[in-house]
DNA sequence: TTGTATGCATAAGATTATTATGTATATTTG
DNA sequence: CAAATATACATAATAATCTTATGCATACAA
């Protein structure tokens, strides 16, 4: 993993929580780095997910139970497989309305034109 | 200042240089608890500024350049007044795109029906 | 056979924020 | 009038999250 196209933005900060189990709602199951690969083209490059963040915080949504893990072999090599719990299919709902939430509220900041209906 | 309604939000992490820069872009210039009113204001109390992160944000805000600083007093208290410089415009400009890229590469990320054009 | 891709993991350091203090004056309220 | 709240600045300790660097191992392509 030598070159990666970065987004270079701050705002990321907080947001892998959020991607990360939306992702794994609507697949079912994923692993780690299908998870860096699926993002990668959904975003056409211009995101990346290392795998220093990516890492630790699977680690931590399965501390919390908010996913299950399954080990699996596959062409000799390792993967764990990550799917959510039923807190963890609540906690994105959860997640998903707080990044609805920001983005109305940073719009509402950012454009003097709107407001918080 | 005792009581603070919160948004509880990650996702703010990263945003708080783009708030001040708009905010500043719109008003000529500001001083640091007029910000934390104004956008206590304008999202009806649902976002809170800590003190403790605001004041390290501007005075590296004006290290960097991009603001400069007119220290008034005002009823016997001080008031420090920031505005933006050339540089601080530009950057204005700059973290505006990134939130709005920020914004449609998450909106990609977690409503699988869009996509980047 | 060397580099790239796949697949996991963690440690050091940077960045950004929260929480807790501290100082000081002005104004409101019981 | 005393106490609480509002205005106005500031910083230090701690927490959370990420980048960067590194490590291990197998598979495949040039």
């Amino acid at each position: 993993m030598y070159i990666w196209f970065m987004a270079n933005s701050k705002l990321y900060k907080g947001s892998l929580v959020t991607i990360i189990l939306k992702l794994l709602n609507e697949s079912n199951k994923m692993y780690g780095y299908e998870i860096t690969q699926k993002v990668k083209e959904l975003t056409r490059g211009e995101l990346k997910i290392t795998e220093g963040a990516l890492y630790p915080a699977l680690h931590k949504l399965e501390a919390e139970g908010l996913l299950e893990v399954e080990v699996k072999k596959v062409d000799n090599r390792l993967r764990k497989y990550y799917k959510l719990t039923e807190k963890g299919n609540k906690e994105t709902v959860s997640k998903l309305q707080e990044l609805q939430e920001y983005i109305k509220t940073m719009q509402v900041l950012v454009n003097p034109k709107l407001s918080l209906e």
